[in-house]
DNA sequence: CTTGACTCCGTACCTAGCTACAGGGTGTAT
DNA sequence: ATACACCCTGTAGCTAGGTACGGAGTCAAG
């Protein structure tokens, strides 16, 4: 009756399956600042209150949202201060949305030219003189 | 009358300035075998046959078009066998374009939850309760 | 003959985000 | 009591594509 488990606090093993990461993730996490640093036991586990699991699965949503770890990180810092205002929040928004646009637009820039130079080849006869080769090969 | 550069060959500096990429990248290159070998003079510099420098504009070209430097190898191994099809650098080409359209969708999803996200929000008030936090944050 | 630009090599460093050990200690079930 | 899963630390490695640096040798010009 004397189990972690029913101590205090989540095991890193416990945070890391109910937010889906690696136990090693968490480590990492908590390396980079990006997690607060949780109290230990006396035996020196890790014990997590239960808004880990909650923290940890706002920074994946935040990556699969296209925000780096640095950026999730000043998000966190913002939310940390009372004195932020949503504005705060809504511009680091809107500059990542702005961000994702050009790389959007880079891409499809990119997805556009490589068309064209397929579009050259009909896919038949040797490589030699091979029209998407030659694009690449320039003037 | 016989300096390096009236000898056979171009310096890598040279071949650098002309294919306008650092000395480095060149010597990088070559170290990851994407680059041929140059032979080399008596003091031991390299001695580039006019050809590299198109060898390393075409790379930067196919870098370009999103092509990483590992297939760009395959590509480059492709053009050197004379067996090769021109079919096979075209389906190379075809499955690169499939790439950049995933790569294109998957952020396009990306921008349309986060714009949903940032649309929440009035940018009016404190911290607390701020519709895009909340909206991470998760149910 | 000296100066400054260029070249050589090897190694380390950088960004980004993990992941994988090795070599211990701990917790729990049987 | 012993097996096995879990936890600890620190360090190293991975992908990708380079960049930087130190110490040495070389080249061309004045």
């Amino acid at each position: 009756m004397s189990g972690i488990s029913s101590m205090n606090g989540l095991t890193i093993g416990e945070v890391a399956k109910q937010a889906e990461v690696n136990v090693e993730t968490l480590r990492y996490y908590e390396r980079r600042g990006i997690l607060p640093i949780p109290p230990r036991s006396g035996t020196n586990y890790r014990r997590y209150p239960a808004t880990a699991v909650r923290q940890t699965r706002f920074i994946k949503r935040a990556q699969g949202l296209g925000f780096s770890l640095n950026e999730i990180t000043a998000i966190l810092f913002l939310r940390n201060n009372p004195k932020t205002s949503r504005a705060a929040v809504k511009a680091r928004a809107e500059a990542k949305l702005a961000d994702i646009e050009e790389k959007i637009e880079r891409l499809t820039e990119m997805r556009d030219a490589l068309a064209q130079v397929t579009a050259l080849c009909d896919g038949k006869g040797s490589i030699d003189g091979c029209p998407i080769l030659q694009a690449l090969e320039g003037e």
